[in-house]
RNA sequence: GCGCCCGUAGCUCAGUCGGAUAGAGCACCAGAUUCCUAAUCUGGGGGCCACAGGUUCGAAUCCUGUCGGGCGCACCA
């Protein structure tokens, strides 16, 4: 598949905003306004109520002080220059001064033609400049299959990662593994026990504190078929280091799996333990001890209630304060091991060198580590001079229920609901567009009763529905004989421009949403689009001239089939950046 | 006690860099199918944007405080 071309073509609102913009730097030539005056807080968009116009400007409220005028006066100055454009109908001042333009219907024709030369390329853009940005999500630790609190950050991660690459970045999708801590030798236990039971042995109960799922029984398989009773009775030092590591290997092919059901598939997979192997949590404390920023010292009383077996260690510590943490953070343990932290840090640290910025995708219940991983990013910007942005994405937890009763899930009970599970019942494109129909730092409950049973509710299929209809009209215009063509585009009406007017605010939806950082705004937009489709094709039911089909008059059908096409291309676009697949029937 | 997130219609949620009369879906009520897919559409009722101050031409949006819910607060990961 080749990569669709960033659109080179300016779209219609980027025009607009350009045009307002050539007006305001004639007027400070003309001395209305003074030379060079910002005008960030300028806006051009679309009023919220559509009887105000087609596009809206408060430049003339926000500039009217610099003007040493009041807002109306100015911007009688302003639509006096943009009168002047043939591509604009109208201009008028409203309010307490906002400026609202009507578009000459040619120019909303011209944004038609453009989807359709740009194709899976329209909406796509530049922006980004080939900025590098590794957005780092799921993670997971490796110790059994995802569970549908993985599910939300996995969802969300990769479509900013498609969003991100469809704005002209260059994006790198990584998976750190946590392959170096203790949990991974409670993964290597639990796996011997399976291995010991492989062999024939009755293990009876899986012990507490041990992982009790039945997931680890084919590792326990495949070790007994491959190294036989060598390891059963041997002490555990013979084989926890070889067992952790193909535990976590079978893991990790087990994630990618449940990964794959939902159409994530990452670049990079950067393992902890290789990292420490590789002496990188080394080489950043090294650093960071040049620079004044890790010292020895005596770590603080945790903030919250004092625990009994508390005592006072010195370890090396970051100085995390200096960047606003709230304490100074261990980088080692007594033992000399690394913590997590120390470890991430370095990881950080890596990262940063080979991208221009960096996005982490965590679930709510790390935010208290928030501030010390933001804190070594700044330390690191600091040391070379230039900052390295970096943005810590946090998903709220999400309360899973069944028939209104909240689950509890333990991995440690083996009492979870699989990704894997949710996604063969109710399928990745219901999985993925729920997760995507809220703003990821607000909880939701996840009913899985109500899922299942009601999916036809949700509002994947409406969208869905939208397309497959619209790919429907193109078969059923073919069996007429009735083509799509561009020809007639001048015979469509009000109605027909309507539609329009809504899908040519896709790519600045696309810019918008990857500059803030929220692909749930692509998944309200395209229910919207959707909404304005399906209004426009039932009102062919009332009145049979408004039809798309129109057997009587092939010219006016043939513009329409073109529109309608267009509005489909959309829709693909849009649900290919959330990664939903837009069907041709339902 | 401290930190982070949230509070918008009966329920689930949108609300763009602060902008004009705060919007959808579900549920409820009344309609549309000899007609391109009714998984759709049209109309209706329903709001102290948690509360109180502040900032300004203008606040659901920004600031402060209060209340309510969630998450977290060793050297775990």
């Amino acid at each position: 598949m080749t990569q669709p071309k960033a659109s080179d073509t300016q779209t219609l609102y980027a025009t607009f905003a350009e045009r307002l913009d050539a007006v305001l730097a004639a007027l400070e030539l003309e001395g209305v306004l003074p030379a060079d005056t910002p005008r960030a807080n300028v806006a051009v968009e679309p009023p919220r109520d559509p009887s105000h116009g087609d596009i809206a400007t408060n430049a003339a409220m926000v500039l009217a002080k610099q003007a040493k005028t009041n807002p109306r006066a100015l911007a009688e100055k302003i639509v006096e220059h943009l009168q002047r454009d043939p591509d604009i109908d109208s201009a008028e001042i409203a309010g307490p001064g906002f400026i609202n333009l009507r578009i000459a219907d040619r120019a909303w024709l011209g944004e038609v033609q453009a989807i359709a030369s740009l194709g899976d390329g329209y909406g796509r853009s530049a922006m980004g400049e080939g900025n590098r940005v590794n957005v780092e999500y799921v993670s997971a630790n490796p110790t059994g299959p995802m569970h549908m609190g993985h599910c939300r950050g996995a969802v969300v991660g990769d479509a900013l990662a498609s969003l991100l690459a469809a704005t002209g970045h260059e994006v790198i999708r990584e998976y750190y593994v946590n392959d170096a801590g203790g949990q991974v030798d409670v993964l290597a236990r639990s796996a011997h026990i399976r291995y010991r039971e492989a062999l024939g042995e009755d293990v009876g109960a899986i012990p507490e504190g041990l992982y009790p799922g039945e997931y680890l029984m084919p590792v326990g398989k495949a070790l007994a078929d491959e190294f036989g009773d060598q390891y059963a009775a041997a002490p555990e030092s013979e084989w926890l280091p070889l067992f952790r590591t193909r535990a976590v290997s079978e893991m990790m092919d087990l994630i990618r799996a449940d990964l794959a059901k939902l159409g994530i598939a990452h670049d990079v997979f950067s393992s902890e333990a290789e990292l420490q192997a590789a002496g990188k949590p080394a080489e950043a404390e090294k650093w960071l001890r040049e620079q004044g920023l890790v010292f020895d010292g005596e770590l603080e009383k945790p903030k919250g209630k004092t625990p009994e077996d508390w005592e006072p260690v010195e370890l090396p510590l970051f100085r995390s304060t200096r960047f606003g943490d709230d304490q100074d953070r261990p980088i080692k343990k007594s033992d000399g091991s690394w913590t997590y932290f120390g470890a991430d840090l370095a990881y950080h640290m890596q990262k940063a060198e080979n991208a221009d910025a960096l996005i982490d995708i965590w679930g709510a219940d790390h935010a208290g580590t928030v501030k010390r991983i933001k804190a070594a990013v700044a330390a690191l910007g600091e040391g070379k001079g230039t900052p390295v942005p970096f943005d810590v994405k946090l998903v709220q937890m999400v309360q899973l229920m069944r028939n209104g009763e909240p689950v509890k899930m333990s991995k440690r009970s083996g009492n979870f609901v699989t990704l894997a599970d949710v996604v063969d019942e109710v399928g990745k494109d219901v999985v993925r567009f729920t997760m995507l129909t809220r703003k990821p730092e607000a909880q939701m409950d996840f009913d899985f009763a109500k899922v299942v049973e009601a999916s036809k509710d949700n509002p994947v299929f409406y969208v869905q529905y939208a397309h497959a209809r619209i790919c429907s009209t193109m078969r059923k215009a073919a069996d007429e004989g009735i083509t799509p063509s561009d020809e007639a585009l001048y015979a469509l009406s009000a109605d027909d421009l309507a539609l329009v007017k809504m899908a040519a605010q896709y790519p600045r939806l696309v810019e918008s949403a990857a500059q803030a950082r929220e692909p749930h705004r692509i998944a309200f937009y395209l229910y919207d689009l959707a909404a304005e489709f399906h209004s426009y094709w039932n009102a062919g039911n009332d009145d049979a001239s408004k039809r798309v089909i129109l057997t009587q008059d092939r010219s006016l059908s043939g513009a329409r089939l073109y529109l309608v096409a267009q509005i489909g291309q959309v829709i693909r676009n849009g649900l290919g950046l959330l990664g939903v697949e837009a069907v041709e029937e339902m």
